[in-house]
DNA sequence: AGCTCACCCTGCGAGC
DNA sequence: TGCTCGCAGGGTGAGC
């Protein structure tokens, strides 16, 4: 479900309800997320202050005044605020109970999720040590995308989706990405010419940036903090477009496969 | 190092 | 209101 505009969404819909107020109390109903809640999450969490909510790649960090909660939504996760007397559904895995009345809600059928605690004294974790930069760094730009893609044989698409050059861009948006800097999916990344390069990085981060405005994309299930849909998928030039005509020449969208992942694309325009 | 693939899990729609 | 199959927006780790 999440990439980077619905992880952003959630954070900055979430942060009025949860920072400035203190957690009553957790209850973890279903540890087997990605990896297992950490049993000690309930007795840290209890009494902790929530100070501010921050998002790295598809990680949503929430900082308290003894440590961080380190979430991922995974494919189908969520994260809403609810009224605390809300009857939890299935799949509705960990409870954060605030001093507001509110219930911070965790609901994630796959549980691809995961949740991660950070002490105060630790730097960064393991997980976040190692990740790429964000696409709205000052450091990623055409001459950046330029220069770590040389030598890259794999297909430009599934190199800007892997995370190990930039960050939070998933299956949605870079299709979407690509489609508008007019670049072919399979395009070996290490033959992308500089001017290309400085078109994507622009495209990655319009495409980005709007989907952020409109709430992110809600294709099936994904949901902001206060329970409400996003708006970018009905502005999708070619994501779950296969069989329609280009917005831009015409042509007829294209679905295909890249490592078992659907693309989608303009053979008209995307060279 | 980098690339590809299998896998983790549940739900849903298509097809029978 | 049946069953089976394929697919879904995530990431990791193994094997080449």
């Amino acid at each position: 479900m999440p990439e980077l505009p619905e992880v952003e969404t959630t954070r900055r819909s979430l942060e009025p309800p949860l920072v400035g107020h203190r957690v009553v109390s957790a209850i973890v109903r279903d540890r087997r997320l990605r990896w297992p809640v950490p049993d000690h999450l309930e007795h840290t969490l209890t009494g902790a202050a929530i100070v501010a909510l921050r998002r790295r790649a598809k990680y949503l960090l929430i900082d308290t005044d003894r440590g961080t909660l380190l979430v991922h939504l995974g494919m189908s996760g969520s994260l809403t605020v609810v009224p605390g007397t809300r009857a939890p559904v299935k799949h509705d895995h960990v409870d954060i109970v605030l001093d507001s009345g509110e219930t911070l809600r965790f609901h994630d059928p796959r549980r691809f999720g995961s949740m991660h605690w950070l002490a105060t004294h630790e730097a960064s974790h393991p997980l976040l040590a190692e990740l790429a930069p964000e696409p709205f760094d000052d450091v990623f730009d055409g001459a950046y995308l330029h220069r770590v893609t040389r030598g890259r044989s794999a297909a430009v698409k599934q190199v800007i989706m892997n995370g190990t050059l930039v960050t939070g861009v998933g299956n949605i948006y870079a299709s979407e990405a690509l489609h508008r800097a007019a670049i072919n999916p399979r395009t070996r990344a290490g033959r992308l010419s500089r001017a290309r390069c400085d078109r994507l990085a622009v495209a990655i981060r319009e495409t980005l940036g709007r989907a952020i405005e409109l709430g992110g994309s809600s294709l099936r299930d994904y949901v902001d903090g206060h329970g409400n849909a996003g708006e970018f998928q009905s502005e999708s030039a070619v994501y779950g477009r296969e069989g329609l005509a280009c917005n831009r020449c015409g042509e007829t969208i294209r679905l295909i496969r890249q490592g078992a992942r659907a693309t989608y694309y303009c053979a008209g325009c995307q060279r």
